[in-house]
DNA sequence: AAACATCATGGAAACGTTTCCAGAAAACGC
DNA sequence: GCGTTTTCTGGAAACGTTTCCATGATGTTT
């Protein structure tokens, strides 16, 4: 039969050629390469002998077909140029791989819409689930979540959204401890940079993130009994330029104060940038510490004092989450993932008395 | 009919269901989707209302295989950890998305075992393709490239495959550039830090892309009238503590060298941290420069000069190559690509009179 | 040796599409 | 108005699997 397929033929060999081949019957076949039923080892060989001859790979469309699913799993990042979302996908990937599952990986640059466009191709796709870093609002996740396969989400949550599980690093408790950290140094006049919603919307799942940590920022000093300074707190975009700019003006208005938390490594980034073009040295002038424990932090002179958020955990989590407690998934609230401080040498104590507006 | 499909139903409704519920024939439901042959604008409407109300969404799965693909491509990278990488697959999402194509993801860490098991796996999924920055040696892709989806390299190509389409940074431009930036500002003892193979096997592609950068750097010295001091020419493998090791060894050892080229970040990042150490001053007692432009070079202290590596575009276009020019894709050699040299603050004119062997 | 469980096997019916083919209906030129 | 093209439509046959079911061949128990 036809004479066309498998090896260097034209088309690639199927289950039917494999059976001719080994003068069994497709089912047989089917038996050896998806494991399941018996076999007789002899028949077996035979049949193995036969796929090897012909090159025969059995088709995921056919079996995903049957099986109504594709065995593969959807994720989607704001953008995997972050280094945070790098980690994050590769610990999607390690997870992915013990189960034998493939990743189709896509990126929505903080986009809704283009959020709900992957998520329509990857329910076209029929994945087994989708692991997201979620950029929009509830609307756009309740329908996905309704269709067949799950979802987890990873980092952050749509607001309002509580009956999705969702792996997360404890934002709350990184920030109160390099807040706590600072203060126990010494510093009363602490700015935070933090990030503001990047649109009109603020019901976003970033806009959420910003907001837990600045309220952490506040509850921390709170309870420390210290005031915060609201004018020392600013928000910057994340994104390079508007970073730049709040640090900068945040940094020439209060030549004050002592510290900048930076809320996430765009902003310590920006922190950094503007303390080096003011000529402050840090930690002696200004110390800075900040939220995301990028390569850079080490390579920085002097390296700064971080708070890690265990991207590669929490990949690695989610997909656990989505792929093997698919049952008790709903049970409970998210699992939350302990931030690590790291203390590098970018904070000090205190030097007072840098008269306030001393940089031009 | 079947009164469990759609909506909230339990099961997905497929194209009998809607067609069912729009009064027409499946054929009629499948033109509408696919957007071939014609339909009335009459039966369109109600086949589009038909399938709005089931929530009907087309298996890709079905159409897959019906038309013997499932219209994504596959992309295996060393690590989506390192900034290159990311780059690059960034960039490969990017063309995807404007072909409406999906992208499996995977990464081999450098082991063609598992690089092999992962072109297994894409061509069982029927990928239209593969873009990979290939770990392995020949003989592996041998067989990948003849299965019958399309092999587009990036980055790099395995030693001795000729006949796979590519594309590169042009590297050997890039290190000659740098040299000549080098030996330009005067320095006469510049240390290379280059890169080892990992393994045994010195015919991996990674391997060879070290061959290329080093014989680069001989060549530029040759074709200005210098000679390669051979004890200068130093490999660590890429990876962080060999790289260290390498780049300590090297600088202690010779207290004379006046500039190092690091043939990759993380070699880059070896000699930064090596220079600190020992507390040399950059540049004034060793200029630093480095193959790669990623993040921290500029937030180093001096920032780095380094030759950037387009990985967007690397991967961009070999996306393109791969989808658009399916049919004169062999033409020719591999797209170079080129790669062009920041000049920020690290490398300056050499000090003459460091003594031999000053630091301990 | 009869009755029975077990194993190995093949046929055939899904699974959800696309597409060829042919027929019906509508538009057209005279 | 009648052939003739053109547009629209539905039936049915793939596409490559898995799996239910029936059947014949073993092996096991009395």
């Amino acid at each position: 039969m036809a004479a066309d397929r498998g090896a260097d033929g034209r088309r690639p060999a199927t289950i039917k050629d494999v059976a001719a081949a080994a003068g069994v019957g497709i089912a047989t076949v089917s038996r050896v390469f998806s494991g399941t039923g018996s076999v007789s080892p002899a028949t077996r060989e035979r049949v193995l002998a036969a796929a090897r001859g012909l090159d025969y790979r059995p088709s995921a469309l056919g079996r995903g077909l049957k099986l109504r699913s594709s065995g593969g799993i959807g994720l989607i990042v704001p953008d995997v140029t972050d280094p945070f979302c790098a980690d994050l996908v590769a610990g999607v990937l390690a997870c992915a791989r013990t189960f034998g599952e493939h990743v189709i990986l896509d990126t929505a640059h903080g986009d809704p819409a283009r959020e709900a466009e992957i998520v329509d191709r990857l329910v076209e796709q029929r994945m087994d689930g989708v692991i997201a870093v979620p950029a929009g609002e509830r609307a756009a996740w309740r329908t996905a979540a309704g269709i067949g396969a799950g979802v987890v989400f990873a980092d952050r949550v749509p607001p309002g959204v509580r009956d999705v599980p969702a792996v997360l690093a404890d934002d709350r408790a990184g920030v109160r401890t390099l807040t706590e950290y600072l203060v126990g140094l010494g510093h009363r006049r602490i700015a935070f940079l933090g990030a503001a919603p990047a649109g009109p919307a603020t019901a976003t799942a970033a806009g959420a993130v910003a907001e837990v940590r600045e309220r952490a920022f506040r509850d921390t000093l709170a309870a420390l009994g210290l005031t915060a300074d609201e004018d020392l707190i600013v928000a910057g975009r994340h994104e390079r330029d508007s970073a730049y700019a709040a640090a900068a003006g945040l940094l020439q208005r209060r030549g004050d104060v002592t510290a900048v938390l930076a809320a996430g490594h765009l902003l310590g980034e920006a922190a950094v940038l503007v303390a080096r073009e003011l000529d402050l040295r840090v930690p002696a002038d200004v110390s800075i510490a900040m939220v995301d424990d990028v390569p850079w932090a080490e390579l920085c002179d002097p390296p700064l004092t971080t708070v890690a958020r265990p991207g590669h955990d929490i990949g690695y989590r989610a997909c656990e989450v989505l792929l093997r407690d698919r049952a008790r998934r709903t049970r409970g609230g998210p699992v939350l993932l302990p931030a690590e401080l790291v203390v590098r040498g970018s904070c000090g104590p205190p030097r007072g008395g840098r008269s306030p507006g001393r940089p031009a």
